[in-house]
DNA sequence: CATCCATAGGAACAAATGTACTTTAATACA
DNA sequence: TGTATTAAAGTACATTTGTTCCTATGGATG
């Protein structure tokens, strides 16, 4: 059910485990022992400590010796969203296994000055990027740097912006779709502003 | 360049603010004014509550008073990231607009429990799903509660999980791919775990 | 120059808190 | 039944830490 496989611990301390995740979540901050002694309805702070130093040999969590309120989850980093595994989206082969791994977009995030756009239009309906979606996209420093097929964003003075990929073929810059409906854009680079490339995409549903 | 506008702010507030968001995404918790007081080259804790007062009356910040290492960041728009705008993917008709929004992934992260599955295969491609993507899942706890054409994972013991859209009809369940090229798959509601209902999904290129 | 105000330094205190220790109860096992 | 193991209760203590004072300094303002 959860990320870790929680066969190891014994109830009383995956109910403190779950505990301290949720109330870090819901706090931005580590509980102190005697919070948790009472949320496990103990009274002594003995049996707590007892339950960390488990959770702690058993890698789940660990803390600062001596001071106040620095428990870590080790197992979650950025968001805490734990990847459980794969999932097939097509035959029926796959199953969870017990990849250690997270979700992380920090190293999306180390990307300088990276912005945000919402996609309006299906013209890139055939690279799985739909109406609605977000893009994560980088700033373009170097335009000569972008290779054929990168996705990017790009001004068009006058005209707009929009999210093509992009095509360099003698010196003439074409942006095309991937939706067979649209036709290529043909420009000279002096018409066309590259914004962004396309870093990843976000879909809330 | 970051969620919230720093005019208001200070430079030594600033700093301070930065810091302590730094801190806190390292260490998953708050730290403590002393902490503070060296990060920031000074030699007492008073400049430190001075600072915290003001971050706390412009409400960038919050804690637990008399309570030991209980910072929390209020308006923490989780990464920062602007949305400059909408981008056309279909004709060249919008622009850069100044909408001030922020990508933000906290209301994903709000559900409980929420994990992660990398997608295995081309199923659910016409769903904008495709091969390597990752889907962020909610964990189903009540499996009547989900609503015909939400998408789901699915555990069939014997023969894995799968990305499906999900479809209850006359007491059986029906797991549908979002591509031609895969039939159905008829169920009875025992020989199916519904494990989690998709929440977004997130593709790194 | 005098005044005011914000900030830094310094010291002290009480509360919060982690930790160690002893005792008692519960449980498992032979 | 007796014993060993584990967990809980209870207590005590030292450290950490938030908070409150007071004083000093620097800059802005009149």
């Amino acid at each position: 059910m959860d990320a870790i496989s929680d066969d190891k611990l014994t109830d009383a301390q995956n109910e403190l485990y779950q505990w301290i995740k949720d109330y870090m979540r819901e706090f931005q901050h580590s509980p102190s022992i005697r919070q948790m002694m009472q949320a496990m309805r103990l009274k002594s702070p003995a049996p707590i400590q007892s339950r960390l130093k488990h959770l702690q040999d058993k890698g789940y969590i660990k803390w600062q010796e001596g001071k106040a309120r620095t428990l870590q989850i080790v197992e979650e980093i950025i968001d805490g969203i734990p990847i459980l595994g794969s999932v097939a989206a097509g035959g029926l082969i796959e199953t969870y296994s017990d990849v250690k791994e997270n979700f992380d977009i920090s190293d999306v995030l180390k990307h300088k000055d990276v912005f945000a756009l919402t996609v309006n239009g299906d013209s890139m309906i055939d690279a799985c990027i739909a109406d609605g979606d977000m893009v994560l996209m980088a700033p373009i420093t170097d335009a000569n740097s972008i290779r054929n097929g990168t996705i990017v964003s790009a001004l068009v003075p006058g005209l707009g912006t929009t999210l093509k990929y992009f095509i360099k073929k003698s010196n003439n810059i074409f942006l095309e779709a991937a939706n067979p409906n649209y036709d290529p854009i043909e420009l000279n680079p002096e018409e066309v502003v590259l914004q962004g490339k396309l870093l990843a995409v976000w879909r809330k549903v």
